[in-house]
DNA sequence: CAAGTATTTAGAACTTTTTCTAAATACTTG
DNA sequence: CAAGTATTTAGAAAAAGTTCTAAATACTTG
């Protein structure tokens, strides 16, 4: 179930803050761990971790592969969690 | 940091199916735990998790404990969801 | 194709999380 | 207050997650 690991890919700070970072446009590997006091490897293992989950998806260019945000899947958990305040999203927002 | 908190007290499908049961109201840790195929010592636990991460809130009665859903926190996650998304969450709905 | 750069994979060490059993605490009511 | 029910705490075992080093793969370009 996909659903899950959404949300644990979204459980460690870490991958958040590579979200984060996406944002501003993608960024390949290498560019994203220099933010981190990381190896490549561990870097690595979070972007798969991400990507299994659908949050990221990769393009590669020359020598590089860039990494860019898929925020379809956040849909869906916004409207999980929007579900917990007790109904639909669009009918509290005004 | 209560942000990090929420999100791995989400990551866990037991305590989000804990939430979801919350949402028709409040129930007691034994009502909950009936739902599971686990310890009460194992509820306890998550329903501690769930309450440290501000999900839950309890109040009791006679001899029960009830929980019940904490709403509040989760705009905050919406919020940050919704940042990732490119912008702000009002703006894009329509 | 050789050398160089970018990234990933494998495997081990360590940390954190989840679960259980057993015991403790808390409250209720006869 | 004793006995019973509800829940939590403690501590141990097991499972899952994170990180590292070393080595492998992949691609580029002279």
């Amino acid at each position: 179930m996909a659903f899950a690991e959404t949300f644990k890919a979204l459980s460690d700070p870490v991958r958040r803050q590579i979200l984060d970072l996406l944002k501003e446009g993608p960024m390949s590997a290498g560019d994203i761990g220099s933010h981190f006091d990381m190896t490549g490897a561990t870097i690595s293992y979070h972007l798969k971790i991400l990507k299994k989950a659908d949050l990221v998806f990769e393009s590669r260019d020359k020598n590089f592969i860039y990494y860019q945000l898929n925020t379809t899947v956040l849909e869906e958990i916004m409207l999980w969690i929007s579900s917990l305040k007790g109904g639909d999203f669009d009918a509290e927002s005004k």
